[in-house]
DNA sequence: CACGTTACCGAACAGGATGTCCGGGAAATT
DNA sequence: AATTTCCCGGACATCCTGTTCGGTAACGTG
């Protein structure tokens, strides 16, 4: 038997309204009243699919992973058949995404409540980038600190570029991202860094 | 007129319990009625004193942020004295901090709630670091962006560290935090990342 | 020490949100 | 067309929030 309409509709009108409600409110502000309201759905019906709020969001997480999932994919079968020669590149396709759309934009630059959402964010992310990173260990950083690092650096970009009303195109973010992860800070902050960090010793001029 | 005693008791039971709180419970599980009476505080005094439970949260980070300050300080002045030729390693030190006090760890091992006061310590750290951080600007990375950077780096570390009931010990962690934010990830995942990250098209080996 | 001031308590209150239960009615599946 | 399945809407108990008030005890001051 297939799905029974009535509630891949209602699941999809839950799922469409948190996020138009994410958009331009803090998450936790988000009552579950407001969503039944914003989806026309009946407060019952709502608790006959989920069992309550953070449990409508970890079900549409799951759907972001799984579309995140699939494209990667996708994208690996072509260039099994050789239907494209071109590099799968997670991170820029990402923050080219979000400069396109502005779905996801919002939701990440919330205040408190977009605490957890970013939180929750990072957990998918580093779930997928888990199923893709080798299991070869590195004796120097553990294999996953690597992974959340990765993400976090990845969301930290994000956010700031959100905030900062994107001043700079995603190709200029996305290289900042990779030098950031690959090379470290770059010379000018690396010695402002160890000098505040590491010695406070040249004058009085801590503060 | 010295400032009341009953305030300021009334206050330092607050934030303790706040603290003691947050040991063992997600922060939004966290009721003012639960404060209350592990404070052994009135209903309508915690509303003489705080707006909310988050203006107390908010107040609480404030006296972390102040010792903090004071700390670095306090350290400024006694190189100045020549007192101690230590260096100020901000880094190291809390590290050891954590590792010393059971206090502030597992505030940051909470699940859900966690997020929120996750990212009101980062908001706290940005603004300690962002005192002694020059005003020199990279045309590489911007200001805050590098400092944003920094803190994220850091939390990220200190959370894997204190999930992972720290198996390594602090100077291990600040060793694996200077390493990842002054040079990027280690060659072995770096490789790992490009290759899974950059180029798919070793074999069908992505999954 | 005695005074006036100030903070605390406890209880009570309205408002709002949560999660549950039911019965009627409509829509889907077969 | 029959029957299963889902949705609606209202009602309900429960919890938490934030405010108010009078009584009481602790505080700082002279």
């Amino acid at each position: 038997m297939a799905i029974d309409r009535r509630v891949a509709r209602t699941r999809h009108a839950l799922y469409e309204a948190l996020v138009r409600l994410i958009r331009d409110r803090d998450y936790d502000t988000i009552s579950v009243e407001h969503i039944l309201q914003e989806a026309n759905v009946g407060r019952s019906t709502f608790y006959a699919h989920f069992t309550c709020k953070d449990d409508l969001l970890r079900a549409s997480l799951e759907r972001l992973k799984a579309l995140l999932v699939a494209a990667r994919e996708k994208h690996a079968a072509a260039l099994q058949e050789g239907t494209t020669r071109e590099v799968w590149d997670p991170s820029r396709a990402l923050f080219e995404h979000v400069a396109e759309f502005n779905d996801i934009q919002l939701a990440l630059a919330g205040g408190r409540g977009g605490a957890v959402l970013h939180d929750a964010i990072n957990d998918v992310l580093a779930d997928v980038l888990r199923d893709s990173f080798p299991a070869q260990t590195s004796n120097l950083v553990p294999r996953e600190l690597a992974i959340r690092h990765v993400v976090s650096t990845f969301n930290t970009i994000l956010d700031w570029w959100v905030r900062r009303q994107r001043q700079i195109g995603p190709a200029e973010a996305d290289r900042i991202f990779k030098m950031l992860l690959l090379e470290g800070l770059p010379a000018a902050w690396r010695d402002a860094f160890t000098a505040s960090f590491g010695a406070a010793e040249r004058d009085g001029g801590a503060k």
